[in-house]
RNA sequence: GCGCCCGUAGCUCAGCUGGAUAGAGCAAGAGACUUCUAAUCUCUAGGUCGGGGGUUCGAAUCCCUCCGGGCGUGCCA
């Protein structure tokens, strides 16, 4: 519609040129933009403003000519000069009834754009240390990731979605003398508990399983012996977990990538890290200093130049980062997003200084996830693995629910922090968002069962199917002009342009906000348009209105990650 | 100290690649169900866009500066 709008100013402009009534160069930035007060049409532009000048014009004669020389189309109601100079634009009924059909006909596939170009982009997200529970950050990551690429999947990129598991290191051996620790209480020996080990109760959890298992058998073992067959036991044990609780929320993982591989030997016996090093050390931003081998990083914009093998031998974290990005790219990805949470923020530059180093300049997106607070009731809730004071993410969506977890996760902008209150999410109230936007789906559910002549909270009948044998593609469309239904009508052709943004900008959140929009133009719609009536005409457009309106609502739910309830 | 994020209505936040009279939800007040779901709708009220300078036809938006809040700033992971 945009491109459609921007073309008839456009060819206004030139023919007005042509015929020497405007002295201009055809101008290059012809644009047309939704003023953001809707009453001043459906779209305006500022090209008599911007090139009055150059016209040797007053903006608003300029404006004048161009707006002549566009009423007439099929398309377009008016053409109004405002402002200093503004072109408003408002699209006749007849364009906006154009957009239900091209709803109906694109089905979920509504909204879909070729923006992508079937690019191969990854998005890699939540990535938690195999070490403890998803906590209530990591479940807003997995919502916003999640999120994240299926609408950048609808925009049309070809979207990987990635786990970064840290299973390597220094966490990984702490964990396990933790769960070592544990278990030798449970075997009643006296254990001294690692200083920094995690003291959280589901440690306990998961020694006790072992003890259940195994018995007393690794009492007696070495303790190097002990942990490292505790280490696996737990390992499995958390990845499970993470498994189970995101498939709960609905987010399914193409690729769970374990760090260790990139410290294990290849066939040529060396690891990814090594050779992820000798790449940088080929290409001159590798050197030597105090025992160590450094990443001239502060090349690339970096604040200094970083370690990568410490003078004791062992690599930084960073470097496996290094070894995993090459990694990524060396996958093909034409584009890579990583999803970190605030903390991470200063790793930021080192990264984006390390993947121009290895030679993709400009090709990672890193995203940072502001953090949760967690609130009951007003009550600060504290998270802390270490301490096991702590509200799981599993927790939570048992408590609320995943369609209220997701989307209060996705309704803020990622560089906001949010404060979630359980009690609020748990609310079955006005207060609560997400009922809102299903609660529209679930009523038009409930007038189509009516059409069909079923009961209208009969849950058996068959939404899809009652609405595609009950709406008819020919109805008379050019029956809908009340103000709620153009109002409706607008909503809905709003929304590839929303996906636009939403893809553009890696913002989820722009789809809540459109979501709970158009629900307000469907409970507006249907306060004041009766859809099932004695007249079959009038009938039979608005079902079909309706009808649209399920589908974009359902469609959109859908890249959010939320259900789109028949009934509620 | 330096870096990143933030400061907009009583609360939670949109709007930020400059555009028209700064918006929404909640909370507050007043109304609307013999009708396809009132988890809804309608109306009212609510603002020095943190302060100050600058850039220009035009600034919540861009630049500078100050104030306030959050996070980060390891040869940790």
């Amino acid at each position: 519609m945009r491109d459609l709008i921007t073309t008839l100013v456009r060819s206004a402009l030139e023919r007005a040129i042509k015929d020497g009534e405007v002295t201009l160069p055809v101008p290059a930035d012809v644009t047309v933009e939704r003023p953001r007060d809707p009453s001043h049409g459906d779209w305006a532009t500022n090209v008599a403003l911007r090139h009055a000048r150059e016209a040797k014009m007053p903006p608003r004669e300029l404006a004048e000519v161009i707006a002549a020389r566009m009423s007439g189309h099929p398309d377009v109601a008016a053409v109004e000069v405002a402002g200093p100079g503004f072109l408003n634009v408002r699209l006749s009924p007849h364009a906006l009834q154009r957009v239900l059909t091209e709803v109906r006909r694109s089905g979920a596939g509504y909204g879909r754009l070729t923006l992508g170009a079937g690019e191969k982009w990854q998005v890699e997200f939540v990535s938690a240390n195999p070490v403890g529970p998803m906590h209530v950050g990591h479940g807003r990551w997995a919502a916003l990731g999640d999120s994240m690429a299926r609408v950048l999947e609808h925009a049309g990129y070809a979207v990987e979605r990635e786990f970064y598991v840290n299973d390597a290191g220094v966490q990984m051996d702490i964990f396990a003398a933790s769960v070592s620790a544990r278990y030798l209480e449970l075997c009643g020996v006296d254990a001294v508990f690692p200083e920094d080990g995690y003291r959280g109760a589901y440690i306990v959890d998961i020694a006790r399983e072992i003890h259940a298992e195994e018995g007393d058998a690794w009492a007696d073992a070495p303790a190097a012996e002990r942990e490292a067959h505790f280490k696996e036991k737990a390992y499995a044990q958390v990845l499970e977990h993470l498994k189970r609780v995101l498939h709960g929320m609905g987010v399914e993982f193409d690729v769970w990538f374990s760090e260790r591989t990139l410290h294990e030997p290849g066939p040529d016996g060396t690891s990814e890290i090594e050779r992820a090093i000798a790449d940088l050390r080929a290409a001159g931003h590798i050197y030597e200093k105090d025992g160590a081998t450094w990443f001239a990083s502060a090349a690339f914009g970096d604040d200094k130049d970083r370690v990568l093998k410490k003078a004791d031998g062992a690599y930084t974290y960073f470097a496996a980062d290094i070894a995993y990005h090459k990694d990524k790219f060396d996958r093909g990805f034409d584009r890579v997003i990583d999803l970190w949470g605030a903390d991470h923020h200063g790793y930021i530059k080192r990264m984006e200084a390390a993947v121009a180093a290895l030679g993709h300049p400009g090709k990672l997106t890193v995203v940072i996830g502001q953090l949760v607070n967690l609130f009951r009731g007003g009550e600060v809730v504290r998270m802390s693995k270490r301490t096991g004071e702590m509200v799981t993410f599993e927790d939570l969506l048992d408590e609320v629910g995943a369609d209220a977890a997701r989307y209060f996760f996705l309704r803020r902008s990622t560089d906001q922090p949010l404060d979630f209150d359980i009690a609020l999410a748990k609310e079955q109230s006005a207060e609560n968002p997400v009922y809102y936007v299903q609660y529209a789906h679930a009523r038009i559910c409930a007038i189509l069962r009516k059409a069909a002549g079923a009961e209208t909270d009969d849950v058996s009948v068959d939404i899809a199917a009652t609405a595609s044998s009950l709406v008819s593609d020919d109805a008379p469309l050019a029956l809908l002009d009340a103000e709620a239904e153009l109002a409706l009508m607008r909503k809905l052709a709003e929304m590839p342009e929303v996906v636009e943004t939403a893809a553009v900008q890696l913002a989820p959140y722009k789809l809540t906000r459109y979501a709970e929009d158009l629900a307000a133009a469907f409970h507006q719609f249907y306060t004041q348009c009766r859809v099932v009536s004695d007249d079959p005409d009038l009938t039979a457009a608005r079902l079909y209105a309706v009808d649209a309106t399920r589908i974009a609502l359902k469609t959109v739910l859908g890249l959010v990650g939320v259900s789109a309830p028949e009934r509620m």
